[in-house]
DNA sequence: GCCGTTTTCGGCCCGACTGTTTTCAGTCG
């Protein structure tokens, strides 16, 4: 059973108990909870019952933990059984649908005779468009036409944008926002701001005392496709890709709370209202405030806005034009976006341990570069030459990069002939050095290769040819799908030569397209820890891999990472900053990062393989 | 059902929006 199967059944569980008379709503809760960690958990949840490390999960307790016990066993929880079993199957297939809970889909069920659970959405669609939902009490034609659109938007979800696309969109509504003189400032939010590999929306923040200006400027931009709609503080646009653009305005002197509370993450909130509510203090967009435990009792004080720079009622708020002051008014230090997943960064911030986290500028090459130099190799040539590379990896202020063509490929070559074309790649790279070291330039190229894994765990190049280069790194590009044993054998196998320096986008997913392989991680991290190997991650866009959460399990298992574009041109040299994010995302630091190292250690480091 | 720097009992995030309402329930982020 899969996580997502998993946390799939505890949330049907949590929407049962919601519809059970006389269940306490905090049980509800639990098991949503629990969704949650399962669906972020970073390890199979199997794998973790296997090794009895259940209890590693927060929002899994001993309950919880002996009816996944017997979900392993027998494939079912008898308790669970007991639960679902007063409701049609169909009601859990509904909850996919937004804007549909728990209480509406019952009484759908019930209205419509709507019971299999393969065919409900379908049903329910039919029925909306039959007209047969705006009779039912407590629905009407406008919920009736709601369902119809979400249940469209439901079947054409999952289309997020990579991260450059929406950090690009941003980037340049940003630029042009900064045209405007009454604009202060302007943030991304969500999980743009926290550089997540994938976006949903892009929502900016300015912060402004007028309010009209900006929105008529935003409304103004030129490359906008049509204006959504345009309020007093808020305002959308369509993009001709289709995206959508949302902007929040707000007055600088509670910019900081409205910037925290936007850029989440949800669990994050979720955590940090928590730790404030200990202390007696409450948190929303507008401020903090300070509340005791009668007051908590009498929750609608609801607040209003008034026009400007000041709010009515609010009495009690503390508002923070910044996110700096708003941390640190709870004890905490501040907590970088990327870090604000709702794992341990609170503890760690009020501890003053948050890491120090990588940055762009600390990276000093990049090992992963494919030239226009031709091996005539099983994938895909670079376009750039060695002196194009070399003149953009200068401008980034690089000491180094690293050429790392496919090998050539096997099938069109003796092995005699795959020595040959490497030697002459060899050549080119090393008369390039010779005759560079003359002029001011330092950026040196190491002669590198990337290759394939082949399915049986040997390696797509003679060994007789490794001998030549600085260093090679090696990949998957082909057989996605073995065992996790039989994937484990084979990329241990291919790294197994001091040559072999790291392992190239180690998961091989394609972000939206394919799923990574199946590894035994902890045998991966053993085998670099002993034999200082790397993992690699990949900037490429789609790929950003290592992804973050393993990221971090290897940063903990004290191995050494290398982040590279895996250019095919120089332009992409560029998309360095994504693999930073991921990176920092899985809270690393510049020590652990070998590429932030100078020319002179990168030397010594290569010359050990 | 979970969890612990006010804890092994007694709490459990916060506010907005929407549609159907007559004062609010359901859902979302």
């Amino acid at each position: 059973m899969t996580n997502l199967e998993i946390a799939k059944l505890f949330r049907a569980v949590a929407a049962a108990l919601s519809l059970t008379k006389g269940d306490n709503r905090f049980r509800v809760i639990a098991y949503e909870r629990a969704a949650d960690a399962v669906e972020h958990s970073s390890s199979e949840i199997k794998d973790l019952w296997d090794n009895q490390e259940l209890d590693t999960l927060t929002g899994i307790g001993s309950n919880i933990a002996s009816h996944l016990d017997e979900l392993f066993k027998t494939g079912k929880v008898r308790h669970f059984d007991q639960i679902l079993k007063p409701f049609p199957p169909a009601l859990f297939e509904l909850l996919e649908i937004p804007g549909i809970g728990p209480k509406n889909a019952l009484k759908l069920c019930k209205a419509l005779g709507i019971s299999q659970a393969h065919s409900a959405i379908s049903r329910l669609e039919k029925a909306a468009k039959n007209g047969h939902i705006r009779s039912l009490i407590g629905f009407g034609i406008e919920s009736e036409a709601d369902i119809i659109k979400n249940i469209r938007e439901f079947r054409g979800r999952s289309r997020r944008m990579l991260l450059p696309i929406a950090q690009t969109i941003a980037d340049e509504i940003t630029a042009w926002l900064k045209k405007s003189s009454f604009v202060s400032q302007v943030y991304p939010l969500g999980s743009l701001r926290r550089q997540a590999s994938t976006v949903g929306d892009v929502d900016i923040a300015v912060s402004s005392d007028n309010a009209p200006a900006v929105i008529a400027h935003f409304t103004n931009y030129p490359k906008k496709s049509r204006v959504l709609e345009a309020g007093d503080k808020t305002a959308s646009l369509i993009l001709p890709s289709g995206f959508q653009v949302d902007l929040m305005v707000q007055p600088p002197a509670a910019f900081g709370s409205l910037l925290q509370h936007f850029t989440g993450s949800k669990h994050h909130n979720i955590l940090l209202r928590e730790y404030a509510l200990k202390k007696g203090l409450s948190l929303s967009e507008y401020g903090i405030k300070k509340i005791s435990k009668s007051a908590k009792l009498s929750p609608s004080l609801r607040l209003r806005e008034g026009r400007g720079e000041s709010y009515q009622g609010d009495k009690g708020i503390v508002k923070f034009s910044n996110e700096k002051s708003f941390y640190h008014f709870l004890g905490l230090d501040w907590i970088p976006p990327e870090l604000r997943e709702g794992n341990e960064e609170i503890n760690r911030s009020k501890n003053h341990t948050l890491p120090r986290l990588i940055e762009l500028k600390d990276i000093k090459g990049d090992l992963q570069i494919h030239s226009n130099i031709d091996v005539q190799p099983s994938h895909d040539l670079g376009e750039s030459s060695i002196s194009d590379l070399v003149r953009v990896a200068s401008i980034l202020g690089y000491e180094y990069i690293g050429l790392t063509e496919h090998n050539p490929s096997l099938s069109g070559h003796t092995p005699s002939q795959i020595r040959d074309l490497i030697i002459r790649k060899s050549d080119q790279i090393h008369r390039f050095n010779d005759e560079k070291s003359h002029e001011n330039n330092i950026l040196y190229v190491f002669n590198g290769l990337e290759i394939d894994i082949l399915p049986d765990g040997r390696r797509a190049l003679p060994d007789n040819c490794l001998e030549l280069l600085d260093y090679a790194c090696i990949s998957i590009h082909s057989s996605f799908r073995l065992s996790r044993k039989a994937m484990t054998d084979r990329v241990l196998s291919a790294f197994d030569h001091p040559k072999i320096r790291f392992l190239a986008h180690p998961t091989g997913r394609l972000l939206g397209q394919r799923e990574g392989v199946e590894l035994d991680w902890d045998r991966i991290f053993d085998f670099c820890a002993r034999q200082d190997k790397w993992l690699e991650i990949d900037a490429w866009p789609d790929r950003l891999d290592l992804p973050d959460v393993l990221v971090r399990e290897a940063i903990t298992a004290k191995i050494k990472l290398v982040i590279d574009t895996d250019s095919h041109a120089a332009s992409h040299l560029s998309y360095m900053r994504y693999g930073v994010s991921v990176a920092r995302r899985g809270w690393a630091e510049a020590p652990d990062i070998v590429n932030t190292f100078s020319l002179t250690k990168m030397r010594q480091l290569l010359q050990r393989g």
